[in-house]
RNA sequence: GGUGCCAUAGCCAAGCGGUAAGGCAAGGGUCUGCAACACCCUGAUCACCAGUUCAAAUCUGGUUGGCACCU
């Protein structure tokens, strides 16, 4: 028997499954069975998966819940660590190299859609563009000038972006400023051409979803279940860690607004209410990411009247339809 | 039964004679190095009826509903 445990009809892209949706919707148990019946390895493309200490505001799976599927960029980061798209992307194209290596098959498995379309058309994030100081000081300008005058500025050098983006969105403001000072570029020129680019993947990228209401209703659950288990206990301590209200963790739901509950800012009834409030925003916003991304396989769970075997052989037809494979062993 | 107060979008709430602020929720959207981020867009004719007035959510009367107090 050979090492390669799949096929794939077009010899020239190598295979990628994608599996995605919005929080709470049920993707982890999906992607173990989806793993272990095509032999496959789980890429986590989850912005706060990564970081280490952060297993119940995370949802983290459990290691017992894995069953044995190998899964990647999960716990590879201290909390007190940036991570970015760009990390991720290298990361994650390390790990793909050794999934195929290993002849296996590569299973994305997450809600950050962004993360997910950089790798899946290998964007381009012109490495040289980025600039800590001068962003610093940017950021310094905006404040006290205000950003209307850096919305005029960037009106001036690239007003294809300027018409594109709102004053009031301070942070894409800064970054196309800072990437046509780094660059010389305008920055909507590049964002042109790498979205025109074509992935250099066979994938097939799904969906899961399910009703609105039946989506809220799961993240307040979940959110319930979070406290639980302690999830105060769990923000206490990367606090007691030296972790910073500014760090990129504690931006993830459920840790920035325990945060101001121990900052004294409001209850821990309140925080409870800003958490599920912010989670379904988030659901919402995944919802309008996945909808606007070519070539989606959406799985309405409701379309299956729940039944995880159909949810599977739909799957399973969706992946031969792209000639892709696993080679039963 | 009587008296008083109130009645504005799903919720909270401005307005007090000149043609309906705002916040929250909800929905839609943007997104190419912080993305579980950041940001943008969308809603009513003011309980009902009849008056006064050039003009009423705003004044008057009545109806209905709620709250408070009294008997």
């Amino acid at each position: 028997m050979s090492e390669i445990a799949y096929t794939t009809n077009e010899i020239q892209k190598t295979p990628m499954i994608i599996l995605t949706g919005p929080t709470a919707v049920g993707k982890t148990s999906l992607s173990i069975r989806l793993a272990k019946e095509l032999g496959g390895e789980i890429i986590s493309a989850d912005s706060m998966q990564v970081y280490r200490h952060m297993d119940i505001g995370s949802a983290k799976i459990r290691p017992e819940e894995m069953e044995g599927v190998p899964h990647h960029l999960i716990d590879i980061l201290e909390p007190t660590e940036s991570f970015d798209v760009t990390v991720f992307q290298e990361k994650a194209r390390q790990a793909l190299e050794g999934i195929y290596q290993r002849g296996h098959l590569p299973i994305v498995v997450g809600g950050t859609g962004f993360y997910i379309q950089a790798l899946l058309y290998d964007i381009d994030f012109n490495d040289q563009a980025q600039d800590e100081k001068l962003r610093a000081d940017l950021e310094a300008e905006m404040l006290e000038k205000g950003p209307e005058v850096m919305h005029e500025r960037l009106a001036e050098i690239d007003p294809e972006s300027a018409e594109a983006i709102p004053a009031g969105n301070r942070k894409r403001v800064i970054r196309a400023l800072e990437f046509y000072q780094l660059t010389g570029k305008k920055i909507s020129d590049h964002n042109r051409e790498q979205r025109s680019k074509e992935s250099p993947y066979n994938y097939a990228y799904f969906v899961l979803t399910d009703e609105r209401e039946k989506l809220y209703a799961r993240i307040d659950e979940r959110v319930d279940q979070m406290i639980k288990e302690g999830l105060a206990e769990e923000v206490k301590k990367l606090l007691e860690m030296g972790v910073q209200k500014t760090d990129t963790s504690m931006q993830g739901l459920g840790y920035r607004e325990m945060l101001g509950y121990y900052d004294g800012e409001y209850s821990m009834d309140h925080a409870v209410y800003l958490i599920k409030r912010n989670t379904r925003h988030f659901a919402k916003r995944q919802l309008t990411w996945f909808r606007r991304e070519r070539d989606v396989i959406w799985l309405p769970k409701q379309d299956f009247s729940y039944d995880e075997d159909r949810i599977m052989s739909m799957i399973h037809r969706e992946l031969s339809k792209l000639g892709i494979s696993a080679m039963n062993d």
